[in-house]
DNA sequence: AAAAATAGCACTAAACCAGTGCGGATTGCT
DNA sequence: AGCAATCCGCACTGGTTTAGTGCTATTTTT
């Protein structure tokens, strides 16, 4: 399915937040903010940690943090971290081509496609996310969700 | 997983290969030539029939055709047919914004991702896949026929 | 009648996703 | 000192999805 996983999505929501912050914030509240499940928010905090992008703060009052500035966290390493390596579709990083390349025709639409999700990714970063969440905030309140600023 | 499934990736191949042919071609040639395996193709090409991509020829020499012109043939559509509604995330389609909306700043971001996916897919056609690797033909002498993971 | 092909079902094994649980270590507060 | 909040690390489970298989019937050509 070309979706996106639900913990992906989540360290996604939950990075953002902690670049809008400037203090630690527990798992506690981030899960309760999100109506998250509690083990969950846990669980994808303490794996952005091992990757270096948190840094984690222990005991009371304690939580999370980013480890670096929102502007050099891309979505592209996010989901590189919670999902995997993003391949559209495995021939992709066959760099030497798939094994029926002369009879396959699709490899270089997909390639395409493929890039083009990539560069996307690579151009937005936790800052850029932010910085769209406070223009929307200003103008509308709820409607027509403002899509094209980052096109 | 951010990933085409096999079953579009064969999909997309299979009906690419109609579009270049103009006479019905069995699931048997083309499992064989793609090295695919018979009851999947099968499969796929009776599903493609159901929805009118294509359209069989059944007895002896019959097979399957394109049901319509190349040019009418989106990659969004193929991957509506086999992986069903595209959705990057599933607050794409709430229409009234998700349960934390107020607090979730990330919704524009993933719509704005989703939509450029999703433009590219409507863009592209299977005349255009067709094209492309047309071009390509021009450089590629290799003659590898080992195993068949082309997706 | 035989052969080649599609039609329509139903089924299975393996992988993956989402979510849960627990015992332990660290820190701050009283 | 003791307690509570918090992170740490690992393991587990249930459910869904994916990829692939099998069988019987029907249609058409030779």
């Amino acid at each position: 399915m070309l979706k996106l996983s639900k913990k992906t999505d989540y360290a996604i929501i939950l990075l953002t937040h902690l670049g809008e912050m400037h203090m630690p914030v527990s798992a506690q509240e981030l899960s309760a903010h999100y109506r998250l499940p509690h083990p969950m928010t846990a669980n994808i905090l303490k794996q952005l940690v091992t990757v270096g992008m948190t840094e984690s703060v222990r005991g009371q009052h304690g939580g999370y943090v980013l480890a670096r500035p929102a502007e050099g966290v891309t979505l592209a390493e996010i989901v590189q971290v919670m999902d995997g390596p993003f391949t559209l579709v495995d021939c992709v990083h066959q760099e030497e081509g798939c094994k029926v390349s002369q009879c396959c025709s699709t490899r270089g639409a997909l390639i395409a496609l493929h890039r083009r999700m990539e560069q996307f990714m690579e151009e937005t970063t936790l800052a850029s996310i932010i910085a769209e969440s406070q223009l929307d905030l200003t103008s509308q309140p709820s409607q027509d969700h403002g899509t094209a600023h980052l096109s």
